[in-house]
DNA sequence: GGCTAACCGAGACGGTACGTCTTGTCTTACC
DNA sequence: GGTAAGACAAGACGTACCGTCTCGGTTAGCC
């Protein structure tokens, strides 16, 4: 079978590079196939080969980089796995690149399914399930811990998309406890 | 004073049922200011003077499909006031086309701070607060009210922006029972 | 007062200034009556009350100031009273900001007849008149005057509107001579 | 040496025949840049690649249609030489959708001194020039061939441009004349 | 060692939308 | 009535991206 012509390890590093560098340094707008291509020193036949658009380049990037910071925690109640999350999230949105870059992508999947279900896919999914698999076992059968998570990290993404308040650790915290123990409680 | 040469009633009203019959037709992508202008027999100018964007004049037909349809209630407990705002948020997401307008106003809003600050002030406040006043009344003194509409709104967006399964009156109770009393309550 | 409902000297004036003003600094292109009226603290109204356009107002602006500078000769021959007139043509285009007005009103007349036949009516024909009825005095009885005015204003206008080489007095001296006498004389 | 990612052929000449057809059809001012490409089928970034606007581009249609037409003289006399320019110059304006789009040029280079100068370089150089060779072998020495060729060629356009009275072979024979022998000669 | 196929850079192409500009008409309120 | 102010419909301007395409040139792996 002819293996010729494969993927060009450099131009697709070249790529993802480029647009990185483009989204932290000019925000979701300042990114185009064009200056991408441009800014890699590549053809845009190329970007378009291998990628659908510019949202799909950028998610890449993305994912590389956020995939770059992984959670590792080790707890052994809901409320320390789930502190443990909730504040690698925060970490994770508020002191690096990555949460600007994530409502950029958040924002152009409204109008693009198939970037959503790539967001899903690849960021939000991953995340919750090892959460999910682990609150499992730590919880009672008849609790429902899909919604526990909605709980907690609905908040705290909607406060990132909204610039609502300050998303910090004692929000993160404040979120949990409501969550386990109910606002009234 | 010379109040000559003010805003052309009719021209006002023609751009945003235009706005809103493209958005609701075609979704977001489908609006552009010179479609707007086009189909409301207006001249582009004529837009660019009184919003900046189409995100302005969108969201300004938003809000005046979204304000005919008010929150109506009378309760006398949290639970009851808060699940009649969940399930009237659902309503007017779900069953109409205001969800779908309002999704794409939400993402626009990620690369657009003007635009987000409106919707805040427009739409999300004004939504917010008669229920935060009411709720005040009807909880205990050191509750945290605005943490409590976080828990039970951020979930119902989410769902919504995020394309996550069924948003639903059920789900709307399953968030407040949980929010109010705790998930392992 | 019951002075109402005349032409306002003052702004007439104003617009003429206005729009001799603009078009001297910033050339035919910065003309615009947007700019006339803004100028002359005017409504646009009353430009177009009194002018059919743009053009119009800069070819009177032009008129008051060429009129300014009246040919004033006293020749007894065909040869001196040529020399007067195409020297004076000389002297207004290229030593004053006339010529660089002329050549915009002469552009613009291409597109606008109307325009066209006003610059004809005022400005070239009131010029020819006198040169014509003086030189008819002075040269035989079957002498073709309108070919000689022809041919001694036709290059001056020529080099100034293509901008070929210089536009003096030696030049003017040297078509003067040759339209009397021959090239090959 | 990578040669793609050149001009188009077809395009080329759709956008000049799109230009041709519309500046004949409706003069100078039925052209734009946006008429040419939606008549050209072209889009309107292909016109800017190749050409500053349209007047550049409505020139080169002017220049592949007045070309189409050469001079094609054999004269032995000055006069034979010149008077064969002058009735092909005459034909050319006067007979023909030149003079119209001529006019319209020449009008624009007014505001223009790009085009100005491609005027100058493409039309009237070209055509000046070699009646200045021809002429030189034919004349005395010490002749001024350039005045004598400003001589008869500017009456000429002076007649085109003011549109006063008619330009036709008479005018062209009587100016020829004239520049040769003089007026009172 | 030549063939073929898919890669690569470059960038032109048809389109669509942008936000600004100018034109000439119209409306309002003051004088 | 004229006037200052300025909104209006229309539509051209020149730019930016989009996603497709065509060009030559460059590697493979296969015959």
């Amino acid at each position: 079978m002819p293996d010729a012509g494969r993927r060009d390890p450099e131009a697709h590093r070249a790529i993802l590079d480029a647009a990185w560098a483009l989204t932290t340094a000019g925000g979701w707008t300042a990114v185009s196939v064009d200056a991408i291509a441009a800014r890699a020193g590549v053809g845009k036949r190329t970007v378009y080969r291998w990628w659908p658009g510019k949202a799909a380049v950028v998610l890449e990037a993305f994912l590389d980089h956020a995939r770059a910071t992984p959670v590792t925690t080790r707890a052994t109640t809901v409320e320390g796995l789930l502190r443990a999350h909730a504040r690698h999230f925060v970490d994770l949105y508020v002191n690096t690149e990555l949460g600007r870059v994530f409502t950029g992508l958040f924002g152009a999947a409204q109008q693009d399914p198939d970037l959503a279900a790539r967001l899903d896919e690849h960021w939000f999914e991953p995340r919750r399930a090892p959460v999910r698999a682990a609150a499992r076992e730590l919880v009672r059968d008849d609790a429902d811990v899909d919604l526990l998570l909605d709980l907690v990290f609905a908040p705290l993404h909607y406060r990132l998309l909204t610039g609502r308040r300050p998303l910090d650790h004692a929000y993160a915290d404040a979120v949990l406890t409501a969550a386990l123990t109910g606002v009234l409680g």
